[in-house]
RNA sequence: GGAGGCGUCGCCUAGUCCGGUUUAUGGCGCCCGCCUGCUAAGCGGGUUGAGGUUCACCCCUCUCGCGGGUUCAAAUCCCGCCGCCUCCGCCA
């Protein structure tokens, strides 16, 4: 959701957004239109409500003939006060359903267009030059890590067992993650991964992707794809004091998502899976230092691809790539050996307060309350384990263990086929 | 799942039976000022949030867990829902 007064003062300012997204235009005047309406509605049935507050005080103390005037005409001005109130409630819901539709305004710098427009900010690492590639699943399946035809046997496709080491090197990456994230001053949480339709509304995940989400009908709960859901609705209809810096947050959890849509895209091994760990750095912060954070976040990301010692590239996403919630959007990229092409590791979103306007989180300052900013970002997830297997094999099907995630399996510095 | 209790402006709390001088009481905390060698105490004032209107001040409306209803009028009466607590039952 955004915020109204921005579009009344400087309209130029979402057409603008609009416009690099991809998206229509034409709801910004039907935006202005209908804020007017709302405005004109709610002041006719608060003066009319003032009127009626101020002839019920003249009621007690009357009596006769005077009283029974004064009920008469009271009787009359209920009915009108409830009419207009009608009106003016008609006209808020409206508002708010158009208010609903627009997706944030992207930041300046922001490369415009689709999803090939993105700018590449760096590479970073060296690709390995590596004579026989054999895929993670040929490699998993080799070290006794990955079982794919199980997980279908048992859940269906794009589900998978991770298995002796698979299970170990899972573990041991989300570890390293949430240390990562602790010793940054982040506070590890667990959370809930069945949300209220509120809070998965509230992050934006339920208007254009809500084909990915799992939904427990009987229940009214979704199954979240990111801990991002209820890390952004933890702090719900909150007023947050950030006078000490941002408040942030290390989730750890299971993820689930529905993959409609991408049938026969990464159908082999766990590149795509419906069912997944990640642990998910969420910071609340002021508006202002939103940016700044968000450079943050991206370099603590950052430092978790390096401590797997792998090759990435960083990409600013384009406009129309961006998610509804996002201002800007930064992927960090692993190297995929066997496809020869960059894999999306991380995503770090700014979302402004474009979140927080529509779940209600605030903060104090001196003048009053205002919205906060938040961000996310990806600290590690199963997925890594892909780009961890391929990058780091050896010719024989053996996989070099980084040395940050030795402990996790044993001290051993190879997994060796069994 | 069953029975009972509770939900008031940061925290505690009065008001709810019996609807209207309630602009929702008081205390704690916090903020501003006065007083004072300093601090504490004391004294005075302020202190929910949202929206409308306005250059601004003012003013107005909504907000007593949420949503309906009754009524000229609802914190107060009625209905539904949500959350918390206690007990019972069931179950990892």
């Amino acid at each position: 959701m955004l915020d109204l007064r921005v579009i009344r003062e400087d309209p130029e300012r979402l057409r603008a957004s609009q416009r690099a997204r991809g998206e229509s235009e034409e709801v910004v005047d039907e935006l202005l239109a209908a804020d007017r309406s709302r405005r004109a509605s709610l002041s006719e049935f608060e003066r009319l409500r003032a009127e009626q507050k101020s002839l019920g005080k003249e009621i007690p103390p009357a009596a006769g003939e005077e009283k029974q005037a004064l009920l008469a005409r009271a009787k009359e001005l209920a009915a009108a006060v409830k009419a207009a109130e009608a009106a003016a409630d008609d006209a808020q819901q409206r508002l708010d359903q158009l208010a609903a539709v627009p997706s944030n305004i992207v930041l300046d710098g922001v490369p415009v267009g689709g999803e090939e427009d993105y700018t590449v900010l760096r590479e970073v690492g060296e690709i390995p030059a590596l004579e026989k590639v054999r895929d993670h699943l040929e490699l998993g399946e080799g070290l006794g890590a990955i079982d794919t035809e199980r997980g279908a046997k048992v859940s269906g496709s794009r589900f998978y067992f991770l298995t002796g080491v698979g299970a170990q090197l899972e573990l041991g990456l989300l570890n390293l993650a949430m240390n990562t994230a602790v010793e940054a001053g982040f506070t590890p949480m667990i959370t809930p991964t069945l949300v209220r339709p509120e809070v998965m509304a509230g992050t934006g995940f339920l208007g254009a992707h809500a084909d990915e989400i799992y939904r427990l009908e009987r229940d009214d709960l979704y199954l979240v794809g990111t801990s991002e859901v209820p890390l952004a609705g933890y702090h719900a209809d909150e007023i947050l004091d950030l006078s000490r810096g941002p408040l942030r947050y290390a989730g750890w959890s299971a993820c689930y998502r529905r993959e409609a849509g991408s049938h026969g895209k990464d159908t082999r091994g766990i590149i795509r899976v419906h069912q997944f760990h990640k642990v998910e750095m969420f910071s609340y912060c002021r508006e202002e230092d939103a940016a700044d954070e968000h450079e943050r976040l991206l370099g603590w990301e950052e430092r978790m691809l390096a401590a797997v010692e792998l090759p990435y590239r960083v990409i600013d996403v384009a406009a129309g790539d961006l998610g509804s919630s996002a201002a800007r959007k930064f992927d960090c990229e692993a190297w995929l050996p066997s496809q020869s092409r960059w894999l999306e590791l991380t995503s770090t979103s700014n979302c402004t307060t474009f979140q927080a306007r529509r779940l209600n989180v605030r903060e104090r300052t001196e003048t009053g309350t205002r919205q906060v900013a938040t961000l996310n970002g990806t600290l590690g997830t199963t997925r890594w384990l892909v780009a961890i297997l391929e990058n780091h094999q050896r010719p024989d099907g053996s996989v070099a263990v980084p040395q940050a995630l030795r402990p996790y399996v044993g001290g051993r510095d190879v997994l060796e086929p069994v």
